[in-house]
DNA sequence: TGATTTTGTCTCGCTATGCGATACGATGTT
DNA sequence: AACATCGTATCGCATAGCGAGACAAAATCA
């Protein structure tokens, strides 16, 4: 398929070839929905550069449609219950674990490494999908199973990436030690999240187990809150202290990706 | 304004004079929006009963604008971030009060009586907004204040509109006693609670103070889920027990219509 | 009250625009 | 290797959507 359509002597932007009524219906809806007041006609075909024939035969469609609606008092028009429940049933759709599959799939092909996908709750991290490695032996966690705050690189890097009341909320009063290398102690634990926060991904060397190791970045949605987190895990041996650039990147890119088709407007950490 | 274009010969549906493209677009934004996989060009133009060609121009055009993405593997189409972040922004603004205020305007005046908004809350209803009625003497409660969940028309409609385990998470383990006319025995409680249940509205006769009586019906917005409460607070000898048929009516209807304007589909309560 | 502006709505001819039919290359299936 | 099916591109044509303007009802002003 996906012709090459190069088309070099009209150095058109993508702009173009779009529909041009239905441009101008989302335009539409995009300005009544982060108006908090209604809107008129007039000021509509003002804003958006048009005539107000046009406009009004827009409107007309789209509170026909049910998707805006128009107030009988003052004659100006709002954001109407379907768009609403278009906007629920969209962020619905986008689930987090048939949107992070393919991507999921996408690092384990790049790393080889297992990959596991996580989601932040109450009290931890709680494991959604696992894929295996490209090795012989078989290390990861299983699917359903809960990670700590405190000793996993998934966790830490959830901690780093969400406000500090939030990460105040959620720190557990004691930092529960899995092995010896497990952080313990208040001070560092924090200091060693602002580091994870700088950095922009977490690693938890022989944390959690000895021997295994996982490199995690954190994962946002439409509100740039971080709700899940992707993770590769495998042997120290292979996830090493600082890990390879590359390794760093391919996680990094994949939640990103899936930020964004979560509806995350940018991939960027709160302050 | 509003000219009459009485046209009675060609007895026409109103769902004429709509401009197709954006009825198309808008079509194909919601198939895919409740669909949880990606679909295709055929498989869409089949469902939607058009040519291929045309839902290839739209999907080309909703993929240029942002608001589906095409997998890169599988050339097919998803929901994209930017249809959710228009529904965030949908929902942001469609603002309780704001969104309130002509139909409780409309319900004061159709009932001569004051009228106040509340928003569910953790421990009881906060009072958002008030309207004086026409009455000589004032009553009503004051914006910003909270009513408990056991001693109001207000709280005990919040309460029976929403789901068991959230009412059992809601209601305090002591019924406090405002006058002498509150319920505070238990099983009393629920049983009247299955009462306002079941006829869809409450009414709390000198239950919190002597003399007054409220009459309310709970809002639902786009999740069908009782976020706030409207009601009509007079004196216990104008809201009677049971009230008038045409009171109850019309806080209903505001109640109503105030739901649907928040997204929600359609005004029922939870069983 | 009457004059004036501004509003939302409607009409009407024109042509740009989105449409259907068809074809093509690529992929996967038997 | 033949086949079915996919997404994509092309191309006239007629229709659908457009702009300009007119109109009445409100709102605003005098």
């Amino acid at each position: 398929m996906s012709k090459e359509h190069g088309d070099l002597k009209s150095g058109h932007d993508d702009k173009a070839d779009v529909i041009q009524s239905v441009a101008m219906a989302l335009q539409i809806l995009e300005t009544l929905a982060d108006k908090d007041a209604d809107i008129g006609v007039t000021a509509l075909a003002t804003a958006l550069g048009t005539t107000k024939s046009r406009i009004h035969r827009h409107l007309r469609t789209l509170v026909s449609l049910g998707y805006i609606s128009q107030s009988e008092e003052t004659e100006r028009y709002r954001i109407g219950a379907r768009l609403i429940a278009l906007g629920k049933a969209a962020s619905g759709s986008a689930d987090l674990s048939s949107v992070a599959l393919p991507h999921m799939r996408a690092l384990r092909d790049a790393t080889g490494h297992a990959v596991s996908l996580g989601r932040v709750e109450q009290d931890g991290i709680r494991i959604l999908n696992t894929l295996a490695g490209n090795m012989q032996i078989e290390v990861g966690v299983r699917p359903g199973s809960l990670l700590g705050f405190t000793n996993s690189a998934q966790g830490k890097v959830a901690l780093a990436a969400m406000s500090d009341k939030d990460r105040a909320a959620l720190i557990p009063s004691k930092l529960p030690a899995a092995t010896q290398f497990t952080i313990t102690n208040r001070d560092e634990f924090w200091a060693h999240i602002n580091t994870v926060r700088d950095q922009r991904w977490a690693t938890a060397p022989n944390e959690a187990m000895l021997g295994l190791n996982a490199l995690s970045c954190p994962i946002f949605d439409a509100d740039r809150t971080a709700v899940a987190t992707i993770a590769i895990v495998s042997l120290t041996q292979y996830i090493e202290t600082p890990p390879d650039p590359m390794q760093i990147r391919a996680v990094s890119e994949a939640a990103e990706r899936i930020s964004t088709q979560l509806g995350c407007p940018n991939y960027v950490w709160e302050s």
